[in-house]
DNA sequence: CGTTTATCGTTTACAGTGTTAACTATGAAC
DNA sequence: GTTCATAGTTAACACTGTAAACGATAAACG
């Protein structure tokens, strides 16, 4: 990937175009040697591109600044992965697009362990550097992937989700005064005016999801549920029942045996 | 806490006891020091108790081997909270004890972040050293407190699980056959002849806390539904259901209430 | 075109990390 | 009372992130 080009490449002087390719390359390099059982380290980037580490300074402000840049990077490469699960299946059929979707994130995470780590369980939430903004942005890309497929299989068959009467006040409160900035990945909701249960019930869908998949990483569980893809199945069937898909469990039952299925390629 | 003695200290030798201390002292100011910012260190550790780093190798055999140790404390120190929490309750009604543990697991995880990573969201499956050994330990006896207080439930009402039929064919074979050292933390259970729906229902329980607790930790989602407990109350509430509690939900709800509270002290 | 100037890279240096080797007191044991 | 293992020391090595000062080079401007 080393994407995350608001402007891709239209026409920046030469110099900028050069400084854009080694900033990318080194959140390249540095993702290559995330892999390593020694981690990264500033030298050994600089090193593989034939550089000394304090040049990278000119391109990174500071160590946690390069890790939120290669956060960012992560992000936007495992959405792409989750696009193209999703865009195996049609359109209309956004059930199938979530499975697909929560089954390649799973696959990717247990291939990606330090990654995944790196995004998804780190305390980052320290100082607010520049690079720190582009991670969370494409956090908030990647939350939108989900939520609207979420939305697109509500809008579908209408499940039931909890009333307004039955919600928290304060998050009832929340979910219902659009000055929603912290409502952090739903910007593609604004303006559809969507039942505050519909927000909430995809924060429980979204956590059995994340809280599956993170205890598999880690190995808190059994290894036999994880090997077997017990666990993960039995959640995604959950789920699938509380969006009002259960009269297409069979189908949807076969998506998933395909994504979990090693990729062949 | 300090503590993973075998054999707390009935009569060693002078040197055993004085030595054992300060492998104590050790682990307690190396978790001291966790909550800097800067983490911790083995010079610091070193100073803090007025020596030099290098001593610390005559107690430990490296600094993944600290933190191994590190991790078995604070797994005992969890576990000492957790079963306080659970024996606020009477020991005929797990189904109190079972929600106030979880309560407390979740609060505990909150207030003391990086000790949470450290234990539950580490990538520790490196090489076997000697203190890694403890720490495997300690986490089968956190997981046991647990799967115990879920047993006792069941065997209290006896809530519906999974059939065999139902189980995944390789699961199944794990959780019969009796050679389970694999099925980690449930060595409690072995002479009851449990059926292996249990089993299974267990590690969809535990995951269902795990990961609810992970997500509030690193704030993969709306900080209102962590704030407010929201979402926490409504898993727990679902897994209540899920034992076979649903007529009692209006008491353990009081019982939640009570132990998210702050603690008084 | 030549000169100025900003950019990118260098070397050097500093404080900090985990870790090893060699050496030295000191308390237990024969 | 001598021997000897133990617990500590200092010195050193190979790393880490980071700052300062300096040099080459390419763009920008008169």
């Amino acid at each position: 990937m080393t994407a995350a080009d608001p402007t891709p490449t239209p026409s920046m002087t030469r110099r900028e175009r050069q400084r854009r390719a080694t900033m990318d390359e080194i959140v390249e390099v540095a993702r290559r040697l995330l892999g390593d059982p020694q981690g990264i380290s500033l030298r050994s980037i600089a090193s593989e591109m034939g550089m000394t580490a304090p040049a990278l300074y000119r391109y990174v402000e500071s160590y946690d600044d390069l890790v939120y840049r290669i956060a960012a990077d992560i992000y936007d490469d495992l959405i792409a992965i989750l696009e193209a699960a999703r865009d195996r299946y049609p359109p209309d059929d956004p059930g199938a697009g979530i499975t697909a979707a929560s089954a390649a994130f799973r696959q990717w995470a247990l291939n990606n362990r330090a990654e995944f780590g790196l995004v998804f369980t780190n305390a980052a939430t320290s100082v607010t550097t520049a690079g720190q903004k582009v991670c969370v942005e494409a956090g908030q890309r990647f939350g939108a992937l989900f939520s609207e497929l979420f939305v697109a299989v509500w809008q579908q068959n209408r499940f039931a989700v909890p009333g307004v009467e039955e919600l928290d006040p304060v998050l009832r409160e929340r979910l219902t005064s659009h000055e929603a900035e912290h409502i952090d990945f739903h910007e593609s909701w604004r303006d559809q005016a969507l039942p505050p249960g519909v927000h909430w019930h995809f924060f429980r869908i979204w956590s059995r999801l994340y809280g599956t998949v993170t205890l598999e990483v880690y190995g808190h569980v059994d290894t036999v549920v994880v090997e077997t893809g017990a666990l993960f199945r039995d959640m995604i069937a959950g789920c699938a029942r509380d969006m009002g898909l259960a009269a297409e469990a069979e189908r949807l039952r076969v998506v998933l045996d395909d994504e979990l299925a090693p990729r062949d390629e």
